[in-house]
DNA sequence: GCGGTATTGATCGATATCGGACGAAGTGCG
DNA sequence: CGCACTTCGTCCGATATCGATCAATACCGC
């Protein structure tokens, strides 16, 4: 993903391609405007793509503006299966492969549990293994595949895209997954924090279409945020950013793993949740018992869920205040506890943001469920389609020069 | 600053410049790398260039490299002198106006003191009246005026540039600044907050030269912030990110104008240490009456500043592990206290942030004290200078077509 | 129904960009 | 001191882009 300057070239195919992504139909005309070339560029680098096979002119569709009049334009669009995109999520206890189209659909997609938390090794060789059996399954030649995506739940260094020391899989530390999976599968790999995937996945396929300034939330194990500024991925400058977790919550609160007292994650997290109605209950208590109670109306799993509701909602409008956001999207497993989970969270919110901030922002669950993560995952590879297929064009032509296709 | 797509022909003059606005002196060997265009094509606009004024061939300069061998490049540089843009900075009790090159450095600096707060209309002409006499002063064509960039100390909308409900300045709800100083002195002039002008200041030519996530704290009268996150600033959706100052800080503290309780300016801001001050002794205290104390070793005025750095510091805490910034830049009066404010603020950085995010940052001092503000609204301009000079060529290109340095 | 109008898409000469070859300007070594 | 070598900048033919003109298609009003 190095950012090398286009050859002028080559960047009006860029543009083009582009154009078409972001906007999915368009016609001949209306890329003029979007890319700014002229007309008789566009028609051009229109039929280039049509020849290679990118592109297709659609079926025309319903139009049903008031169409100011004059000859009817010929819409186009990007052809979903021209490219794909792998995504891989790498959780706590599973694996995580699906293979998107252009438009990010999956197509394929499937789980595996096993306790990837102390064996790096071999949840790599698993991955790569589904990895290649789903392209294999798809009948997908590799070289149709844009790249591949992945996501870990633990901070990934932004320099090397190597595990972070303070995550909380412990056998990762310094493994870099990226270089490992790019060996083992031959694609070029790129890597990120799981919070981050799913708020770029929720932001482009999700319940944050559109926005550019975005907060995901992530309330599974512990809690993460992924955030979104100005339409792009904040990660910091060593991919720490969003760790929500860790925001002192209660400085009288229990010692957290990352050597604090009080955080966030060890006060109001899933697990901690649980963990408080194990004392009186006297048995574990997982996530999904914790759902079930909740659902059921106990009592004192609504308690503690409104209490750590507030606490993270008191954190959130800390947040609101400092970016100003448009939405908050709530994802994660406990996402599902519904109006119990929103009704205090907005309730802090709004009592503790600066007002007009929190005039701005609304909270919506998560609408990917446990999608988000890995669509994200390879919508980190997609948010690139463009510029990966010009590139890709630029060298084909620069190669191999016998293009049959050329004149009739 | 509406992002029209450029004509590829004019994409190549906008690299060049944009480069050369970049690394500030570049050979044209160079510019071909930096910008992805053909030798040829760089020459040729370089000629272009030259001809217009905009570049010289600087005189060649000390090369202290161990140089590899070969004819040795021709170094360019913009003439600073070519284009101007001038800054506005509203504060509560002054005007500022500065006229910068386009390296930034003001060649015309001005602050006249007003009661800015209740009286927009005359604020508003006396700025412009600044203007024109520095523009006047330094006998500077309106035509080489990229254009005018202005802060104020107050939240100012994205949308459309009118100033929020929630600030401090009572008489300026829903003026829009740019629009009346656009229409008083002819220039297209854009708006931000005063923070964030200070913020990018800082970056451009302060202490954050160089740094893509960082955060500029601001401690005058109020507290404010601005964040720049991967190298471009955050204003969030409304214009409102950043508003540190309103962050709750302690949920039994005095009641905010902003209508909540304990926010942190009401906590700890410089205003409330003074007050804090004036009940002991009695008598009215102001930012200077507190430096000049804190400096003398008066230890109530040690204890008062100490106390309101720990809780910017427990604030700024939660900032650096939700954004993992690079650098926190404290500027405003109260950064003048020096160590008193700055050991307290970083122990509870160390303290309360998760640790490799606290590791990862520094906080220093401004370097550019009470000319922040103002840099910063000329910067805002300058950043956009290589497009707003591509742009003015090829309009100039399309309209007068008698170049008579074309031939001979 | 038919000309007027508006918009899209294609065609055509002028021009700018690209890649490669060439001259220019130095360094290092025999 | 000359020659190989390296890098920088310019020159030149091939090609893509641009702006303008032209054909195609649909709506509108009389």
């Amino acid at each position: 993903m190095i950012d090398t300057p286009l050859n002028l070239r080559e960047v009006g195919r860029l543009r083009v391609l582009e154009a078409l992504h972001h906007v999915g139909r368009s016609s001949r005309s209306q890329l003029t405007r979007l890319t700014g070339l002229s007309r008789a560029t566009v028609s051009s680098i229109v039929a280039d793509l049509l020849s290679a096979g990118l592109i297709e002119e659609a079926p025309d569709t319903s139009e049903p503006e008031g169409r100011p009049t004059g000859r009817p334009a010929q819409p186009l669009t990007l052809i979903p299966s021209a490219a794909y995109a792998v995504g891989a999520d790498i959780g706590h206890q599973q694996v995580r492969v699906a293979v998107c189209d252009l438009n990010g659909d999956p197509i394929w997609d499937t789980v595996v549990a096993g306790d990837t938390d102390r064996a790096p090794r071999e949840t790599l060789d698993l991955t790569a293994d589904l990895i290649q059996q789903a392209i294999r399954e798809k009948d997908i030649a590799l070289g149709d595949v844009l790249g591949l995506g992945v996501d870990i739940a633990t901070p990934v260094r932004t320099a090397d895209g190597a595990l972070e020391a303070h995550g909380i899989m412990p056998g990762w530390v310094g493994v870099r997954p990226g270089r490992e999976l790019e060996e083992r599968t031959g694609l070029t790999a790129q890597v990120a924090n799981d919070a981050d995937a799913g708020a770029l996945a929720e932001r482009l396929y999700g319940a944050g279409r559109g926005t550019s300034d975005m907060i995901y939330i992530r309330l599974s194990t512990g809690i993460g945020a992924g955030i979104v500024s100005g339409g792009r991925p904040l990660t910091g400058v060593g991919g720490l950013a969003g760790e929500i977790g860790h925001v002192v919550s209660d400085p009288r609160g229990g010692i957290c793993r990352c050597g604090n007292r009080g955080c966030l994650g060890t006060v109001a997290g899933p697990a901690a949740i649980a963990r408080l109605l194990e004392q009186s209950w006297g048995r574990r208590v997982t996530v999904p018992d914790l759902l079930r109670l909740i659902d059921e109306g106990d009592r004192g799993a609504v308690r503690a869920l409104e209490d750590a509701a507030e606490h993270i909602g008191i954190v959130l409008a800390d947040l609101v205040t400092l970016l100003n956001p448009e939405l908050i999207v709530v994802g994660g497993d406990l996402a599902a506890a519904g109006p119990l989970l929103f009704a205090p969270l907005e309730r802090a919110i709004r009592r503790y943001a600066l007002a007009p901030a929190a005039e701005a922002v609304t909270v919506v669950p998560g609408e990917l469920r446990d999608q988000a993560e890995v669509r994200g995952a390879a919508g980190m590879v997609l948010a690139h389609a463009p510029r990966i297929l010009a590139d890709r064009l630029a060298a084909a032509e620069r190669g191999g020069d016998h293009h049959p296709v050329t004149t009739e």
